[in-house]
DNA sequence: AAACTTACTGAACACTGTTCAGTAAAACAA
DNA sequence: TTGTTTTACTGAACAGTGTTCAGTAAGTTT
């Protein structure tokens, strides 16, 4: 049995080993500029052997997108301890604007890039997929639940609550990420302030 | 002279022709299946004359990005009518959002696709490749200073108002032109609903 | 008519994702 | 130990991409 455990480690490891690679070459290059040609010359072994791994090069930045969410759902550990829901809210979004700052690379494939999704379509009835992304937002509706239980804050709908939460913050980072406020000519850290100061806004606009 | 008219007028046409094939193909298959070789065939021309008009296909798409913040442009004239400013900044958001959902890829290309950003950086001198989206901006910043003039809305600074109002409802679009609302398992009418009610509750919290 | 310019092309270049027949090495069975 | 089967990997091919360039035919100018 020894040999078949022996194998399954070696088919770990280089599984792993791509995924590193891949990891690696994205986030110093974006998803534009990583090929598997690239990545394959980087482990030093054929393009045609990642096919044996992944799938295809969707599958491959799907499980670069899961980690992005592992992160990020690690990250948010930290809100997930703040007991009363509105400063909970407050910083959920907080760590959100600061994931997207600091990790722009990983944020645009896991909100904006379409191939993550393309690979979790694929496997339709593996509903592990989509459990990570539906984490994160099930953190943020438990908080904006709570939030309305206790009448901290106006709005009645937890779905529609939660999402245009969602979205107004997605929306900040993301026209950051896709270089749309170069119409605004702020510097980095004016924007980043402006940021956070939009978030501190809608959450006092939100309140009760 | 007619010689020289003609030659202008021929160019002109040539333009046009490969503008408009590659709109009419883009709008079909989206961005990413739109090469320079199918547009090419379209017109049947080789792909080698797409250069003599363009300078590469960014250039092209940056033309086609135009088409589209002209179109928005257009749409937002009826709500500049509006004398109310609070009423006038529920119709943009409106506007902004059905504009969105009847034109998924033009809004791609205006609000997330990086292709048209990097032509306009380009041209570096040349201020007019930014003036739409200015134009756009510049009349929901008037909107919302003419809000806070007038104490319609509680925000005291446009330029966070202005922004925090774009990035929730650009959050609210993007979000589902790259399918993240998978998460939440919706029809296409329901969430078309509750981008228009989060919309709503949106300009309700902002409400002084 | 000759010379020059312009608009266009086929082919080339360098790259991409993906597949497949072939092969060497590992594992298995006798 | 040997023969057979399986596995992991590869080089090459396929079909496609954006972009450039030397060559050419037609139009324009002298």
């Amino acid at each position: 049995m020894g040999i078949a455990e022996r194998k399954g480690r070696d088919k770990q490891e280089m599984y792993d080993k791509i995924l590193r690679a891949a990891t690696y070459m994205f986030l110093e290059d974006g998803y534009e500029k990583t090929s598997l040609r690239s990545i394959a010359e980087k482990i030093e072994y054929s393009p045609a052997t990642i096919y044996l791994y992944f799938k295809d090069k969707d599958e491959l930045f799907c499980a670069i997108h899961d980690i992005g969410f592992q992160m990020l759902l690690k990250e948010m550990e930290a809100a997930g301890k703040i007991k009363n829901p509105l400063k909970r809210l407050h910083e959920i979004g907080k760590i959100y604007i600061e994931f997207a700052l600091k990790n722009p690379e990983y944020y645009d494939l896991m909100f904006i890039i379409r191939a993550p999704i393309n690979a979790m379509r694929e496997k339709q009835g593996d509903q592990n997929c989509w459990e990570l992304g539906q984490a994160t937002f099930m953190l943020l509706m438990q908080t904006v639940t709570e939030c309305i239980e206790q009448k901290l804050i106006k709005s009645k709908d937890p779905v529609v609550a939660s999402m245009y939460t969602w979205s107004a913050v997605h929306g900040l980072v993301s026209l950051k990420i896709r270089d749309r406020y170069e119409v605004m000519n702020l510097t980095d850290e004016q924007l980043r302030k402006m940021l956070l100061q939009s978030l501190d806004e809608l959450i006092g606009l939100m309140k009760a």
